[in-house]
DNA sequence: CTTGACTCTCTAGTGAACTATAGGGTTTAC
DNA sequence: GTAAACCCTATAGTTCACTAGAGAGTCAAG
């Protein structure tokens, strides 16, 4: 049996979930992540999915979704209203896109090694002078 | 023989390099592309290269570098002060950290792709309920 | 020699994603 | 029973990367 999980406040969700208070209550205002209750005392109280979600939404966010676009996918399920075919085509839109992503970014990271060892195979003499790295202006970009 | 390589006015490489003319002086404020020279006019005047400057820059900000990131980059080339083992480190950081961008976009993209596959295969008799994508609730983000 | 397209500087405004502060209520620990 | 730690709302401020506008000079065509 796991630690028994019940709600969660605030406080604890933000801790857990590595973002600020602050953060959790502005993603609340862009409908991202809704408490399941508000208790007597009118304080937010969050299920132990929320975790998941508030790690959804940062791992989309850290590959350029926008808080927008991460709405778009998340409050479906709030609302259950739209139909699973526009889910359907918004996720192979984001898929698409990221899958030019990866491959902008490997391309790109090759150009920056190509970049990097052209710094490195100075020889000796050379990279005794200070204004060697002036060479990088003629970065290739092609 | 290619057509002659003078120096762009403003508006020039503001159309070939698909910039607003307002985002050149921008960079500009941030060091990051210089003219070569002003005119007597005040004009600035800028190198073909600065044309493949531009291009890197925009390159480099769609795969999530900021704009000081890039000049972190780029400065090097018009002060040539630093020495070329900081250019090689910073570099590999950002070799590195592009490399984790990828590998954490490829899971995602996988993750995204379980979760339409999981809307997709709705059967047919409960794919009629509007409210059908109430599941994606649980998306599941190990 | 004027009209229109271009350039300049400087300041202000925009949107995204927060962060901080004020002013107040609540809960928990001692 | 009070002080620290937590929660609330509401508003304002910040950073990034621009964009827009005012007000003025410059240049090329007819």
């Amino acid at each position: 049996m796991n630690t028994a999980a019940q709600p969660l406040k605030i406080g604890e969700l933000a801790k857990r979930s590595q973002v600020s208070v602050g953060t959790l209550r502005y993603y609340e205002s862009l409908g991202l992540i809704i408490p399941i209750d508000r208790a007597a005392n009118n304080y937010r109280y969050y299920s132990p999915e929320a975790l998941q979600q508030v790690q959804f939404i940062k791992k989309a966010q850290s590959l350029n979704f926008s808080l927008a676009d991460i709405q778009n996918i998340l409050n479906l399920r709030s609302t259950g209203q739209s139909p699973c075919s526009l889910v359907d085509k918004l996720l192979n839109e984001k898929i698409e896109h990221l899958e030019q992503q990866i491959q902008s970014a490997i391309a790109f990271k090759q150009e920056l090694e190509v970049f990097r060892d052209r710094v490195s195979n100075i020889p000796p003499t050379a990279s005794s002078d200070p204004t060697i790295c002036q060479h990088i202006s003629a970065v290739s970009l092609t």
